[in-house]
DNA sequence: TAACTGGGCGCC
DNA sequence: AGGGCGCCCAGTTA
């Protein structure tokens, strides 16, 4: 068993970050290679020699452990030694994947692990290094403009931004080289605290971080074995791989339609701005107009001081400050005319603008250009939530705008590219349905078992629609959907998820707009309520939920997800039925994932067929796969066979923990934006 | 300057 | 006591 960490030059390692450290510990001890990295182009130079020894290295072991192993394969495939399909996944011990299965709610980073599992405190070698680098980078900007500090805007860096000082940590050794060879300047004493370390000090920090995860990983694993979670590990491991080529496929745009909506959006944008100034300086106001969608003190001094409007808070605000976001906006335009109704209307228009702008700009930083198409590689870390969800960031594609404001959404320039097509999976009503049979609710589990019969045609919301609204829905049954969309029919919905996402009494009542909503609900439904009673017992009596154990893995346990406690010690209510419905939603999205790839690998080994997986959202999974026919001319000479496949497959996995899973397909043949229903 | 916080907004 | 995220911006604090 050998433990590794590589540290680079940035975390950007598609966009020319690379390793230049790499530290590994077995049983002999702690070793590593250091590269000098050129100043001028950040480019580490490495012997080639080094590259073999780390091919022997990475393949002579039998288990390799790290922290976010992930990336640090990724590094490796960055300077050649190994690549996606010849590296043993199974093989890996990961103290990230290992540290969320024992404890999903506490810090995952390498610092907090090693004190909370071993009581050994690592920060004062993290802390030297940050002092050190910071200064040296202070010294840099002062002595060596030509240096190539870290810092938002390069190129090769599009995710610099926070803690850039971490991607310099090359720095303290080329400079001390630097000084050593030129011996330009007699005070050459960047850090007052550490000038004689600078050889060393980023060797001190790395060799300690690959020496600890080794041992981390013993305790983690002891910890594991004790209970019993071995095979909940061995099944989250096999995401890795998949997550791995889900980045490196990444997701494509259009480039000639990101042209023309930039363009269209930009002077949308100008022209709102204008009418918002020429509006502001008729009540004499100098308005400074915030960047985005963000708020200044010039905006609110117009809008509450001069034009006079009343001020509410936000729905989620944490203080009383008065709200100036969409919601309340929409409020205000409905008690004002004129002057102050034009500039409201004015403003959220230029919001929604920038807002697209935005985005692309986002976009921009971090995109390959393919000929007639963009490629976004976003970093899928599924360790990243307190629940089995994943997040997604740079750039973050699980919050792409579906629908514009009449207009053009983000959602429609993510295209396939020539000879593509996208398809779509989402597990239907996954996040209802859960707690409806895990309870049982009879009468819920009658209606989705039953999606052809009336009166509710399979729909929850029409259940509830039926308890809040009984004279209407009897008068004009599944109508009702189309009757009130946009009004009772929606607000049902909103009030439904609103529960799912823990809402309370009070909350509940004035989503669904209905008084007595919340009892109602629950009353029509009492073996969910009761669940829920159960579950905020059984949280607050052991500290977490878990999952729904899956037959397929380990009948006796599911994942266990740690609730948050207050400053009382207690687990807010809002919490537990959540976090059972949201992980185990993410269980049986992580298991589709895994026979979904296996699918792909299968019929790329039998006849060379290159489909992959671009993304996934929690419930859904995004396919990109070659043109073969349309469809809905001939489905036989078409890719629907492969998908019913998949489908077969994801809604298998709702087998194995109980719920019944249907899972819907769509086509997106043009833009990911428009779905056509199979 | 850099780090932090809150507001705003998008998704499931 | 409405769950889980990431990103940008403005304004304050160290």
């Amino acid at each position: 068993m050998f433990s590794w960490d590589c540290e680079t030059t940035g975390v950007d390692l598609r966009h020319g970050c690379k390793p230049y450290y790499v530290t590994y510990t077995d049983e002999s001890g702690t070793k590593f290679l250091e590269w000098g990295v050129n100043p001028i182009d950040r480019q580490p130079i490495i012997p080639d020699e080094d590259i073999d020894f780390l091919k022997g290295l990475i393949n002579n072991e039998v288990t390799r452990v790290g922290h976010n192993a992930r990336f640090d394969v990724l590094c490796l495939e960055s300077i050649g030694v190994t690549n996606l399909e010849s590296f043993p996944w199974l093989s890996l011990r990961d103290t990230l994947l290992a540290g969320h299965l024992v404890n999903s709610g506490s810090p995952l980073n390498l610092t907090d692990q090693v004190m909370l599992y071993l009581g050994v405190d690592i920060s004062p070698y993290e802390d030297k290094l940050e002092k050190a680098c910071k200064s040296a980078r202070d010294y840099c900007r002062r002595h060596l403009p030509k240096w190539r500090i870290a810092k938002k805007g390069l190129p090769e860096m599009p995710s610099a931004g926070e803690e850039d000082w971490k991607a310099d940590g090359w720095l303290l050794r080329a400079l001390a080289y630097h000084h050593w060879e030129t011996q330009e300047r007699e005070d050459f004493n960047p850090d007052k605290e550490y000038p004689h370390e600078y050889y060393t000090l980023l060797s001190d920090y790395a060799n300690a971080d690959s020496y600890y995860t080794l041992q981390l990983w013993g305790a983690l694993w002891g910890e594991i074995q004790r209970r019993g979670l071995e095979a909940v590990y061995y099944e989250r491991l096999k995401i890795l791989p998949i997550l791995y080529r889900m980045e490196r496929d990444g997701l494509t745009l259009s480039s000639s339609e990101v042209s023309r909506v930039l363009e269209e959006f930009s002077e949308e944008e100008d022209r709102c701005t204008k009418v918002c100034i020429n509006i502001a300086k008729s009540y004499n106001h100098d308005l400074v107009m915030p960047a985005g969608s963000s708020v200044n003190q010039s905006l609110k001094e117009l809008v509450f001081d001069k034009m006079g409007l009343e001020g509410r808070p936000g729905k989620k605000a944490k203080t009383d400050v008065p709200s100036l976001d969409k919601d309340a906006l929409d409020r205000y335009s409905r008690s004002c005319t004129g002057k102050p109704l034009m500039f409201v209307n004015s403003l959220l228009k230029k919001r929604h603008a920038a807002k697209m702008i935005g985005d692309i700009s986002t976009y921009n930083r971090f995109w390959h250009e393919e000929g007639c198409v963009h490629r976004l590689h976003p970093n899928i870390n599924p360790t990243g939530t307190t629940t089995l969800r994943c997040s997604c960031r740079n750039p973050n594609l699980q919050n792409i705008k579906k629908k514009g404001d009449g207009g053009e959404s983000v959602k429609s320039l993510f295209r396939p590219g020539p000879d593509r097509e996208f398809w779509s999976l989402d597990g239907k009503n996954l996040e209802l349905r859960i707690p409806s049979f895990f309870a049982p609710e009879p009468e819920l589990v009658e209606v989705f078992n039953h999606p052809d019969q009336g009166p509710y045609y399979g729909s929850y919301h029409l259940v509830v629609f039926d308890a809040l609204y009984p004279e209407l829905f009897h008068k004009h049954g599944k109508n009702c959907k189309d009757l009130y969309e946009a009004t009772y029919y929606q607000w049902v919905k909103n009030g439904n998820f609103a529960i799912i996402y823990g809402a309370q009494e009070e909350t509940a009542d004035s989503t669904y707009r209905v008084r007595g909503a919340y009892q109602r609900v629950r009353d029509r439904f009492p073996n969910i309520a009761r669940l829920s009673d159960q579950i905020i017992t059984l949280a607050n009596k052991q500290g977490y939920v878990s999952t729904i154990p899956d037959i397929e893995v380990d009948p006796e346990r599911g994942y266990p997800l740690m609730c948050s406690r207050s400053d009382y010690g207690r687990i807010s209510p809002t919490i537990p039925l959540n976090y059972f419905v949201q992980g185990t939603a993410c269980w049986w999205k992580l298991r589709a994932l895994v026979k979904v790839d296996e699918l792909l690998r299968q019929w790329r080994e039998d006849d060379g067929f290159s489909g992959f997986i671009n993304l996934e959202l929690h419930d859904e999974v995004i396919l990109d796969f070659p043109k073969v026919g349309d469809p809905r001319v001939d489905p036989d000479n078409s890719n629907l066979w492969r998908i019913k496949k998949i489908q077969e497959a994801m809604e298998s996995c709702g087998t194995a923990i109980g719920i019944p899973t249907p899972t819907s397909i769509e086509y997106h043949p043009d833009t990911w934006a428009v779905g056509i229903n199979f």
